[in-house]
DNA sequence: TAATTTCCTTACACCATTTGTAAGTGTTTT
DNA sequence: AAAACACTTACAAATGGTGTAAGGAAATTA
């Protein structure tokens, strides 16, 4: 059974967390000196960590990007703030997932059994086709070639591939560009669409994105 | 030990690599129907993959990326021509490395127990005393906060960490920044060096970079 | 067919970023 | 004090991304 590595310094979560992760059959190791937390962890290698990135004096941030840089992966963030700022900040890089204290106990076990399923083997490239992308970097693949898309094309061919063959409404990419009802000449959108087409033709990917009248688009396929 | 797929349609390079990886005491899948190669692998997914990327009608890099996208890795690959440029390719997205043939025996040994070992877990992250830079996409990291730099910026960086607290002499630093022998004005590695440290300082990394007059630049720490 | 709606494309202007050059100032060494 | 070296600022050019506008193309409807 998998092992989990919790980093938490206050006492009482500590011990609620092992408790519920002891039950559900994991081995837990919890961290109770945090003069070097580094260091333990990548001497004994968990499956997964568990990490409150409110230590005191010292920055979750830096904790968990220096695991990663040691190869210890997934890395599963526990906040008390709950400003979206920063769980975008964890999830940048280094951490692979982020809960909000405090934390139900069905949510947690769902959060780790997913993350650890998904990293039996690491993903994160999406399909289309005839091609392939990376909807972080928004790198476009095919055969032997690359492209890097705009942040807006990429935007509109990663909500057209997560949405493979169905049909996208124009408002629902306006909100993937844009932001929700943050409203831009409904010709702004078309626009992209084309530059977007024209881009993709660079690697003679033609004739991908179909538009259904009065509706939205759709990725051929 | 190690499982290691094999996809090679050339069956005497097929039978002799084989032959190598068994003798060397690996697992040994050697796929010889290649109307479909992604199922079988994925179904069965291996320690390493080992990748002719020149298949009689078959995209290798559709299908290295196909196989990174399931989360097969890592992947090596295999290739003839020795051309630079394909092998760029290969490594950009999806391929973890690569070999041209005909390949030495040693090498390809090496370059698997390399690939094997670096997968155990997978860093590539550098860290500074105070600070992490993503060398792929020259993303700087310090707690919470993260920045992007510039091209130049992320080299001349990159290079200061690799050679952590070690001198950096100028040449080389311009040999990062333009290619070997490319000669620009001194003056211009001066200026993006206080563009580096002007960057710096927005993450409160003042006196990184030292001076040593006349000779280049180190990292402090 | 003609009118209307919807979509596509091109050109334009604006903005932000990156970068080498140049010139002047500061600092260290001799 | 002079020379050598390093630092900084400003400038201009190039590049790329973006929304707007306007006109043409295509599909739909009458």
């Amino acid at each position: 059974m998998a092992t989990i590595t919790i980093v938490e310094d206050d006492s009482f979560m500590r011990e609620e967390l092992t408790d519920i992760l002891l039950k559900a059959g994991y081995n837990v190791i919890a961290i109770s000196d945090f003069q070097d937390v580094v260091t333990p962890i990548v001497a004994n290698p968990p499956d997964l960590v568990l990490l409150d990135i409110n230590l005191p004096g010292l920055s979750g941030f830096d904790i968990c990007r220096s695991l990663k840089s040691k190869g210890i992966r997934p890395i599963l963030i526990l906040t008390s703030r709950d400003k979206l700022q920063d769980e975008l900040h964890g999830l940048q890089l280094g951490a692979d997932d982020y809960l909000t204290k405090p934390c139900n106990r069905d949510r947690l076990l769902a959060r780790i059994q997913n993350l650890l399923r998904r990293f039996e083997g690491q993903p994160d490239l999406l399909e289309g086709s005839n091609f392939t992308l990376d909807p972080n970097t928004f790198t476009l693949y095919k055969g032997d070639q690359s492209l890097l898309l705009s942040a807006n094309e990429g935007k509109i061919l990663k909500a057209l591939v997560q949405h493979k063959s169905e049909m996208v409404s124009k408002s629902t990419l306006s909100e993937h560009l844009w932001g929700t009802n943050q409203y831009i000449d409904e010709n702004a959108l078309q626009v992209n669409i084309t530059r977007l087409r024209k881009t993709l033709r660079k690697l003679d990917l033609d004739d991908q994105i179909e538009t259904i009248r009065g509706q939205g688009y759709r990725l051929r396929g």
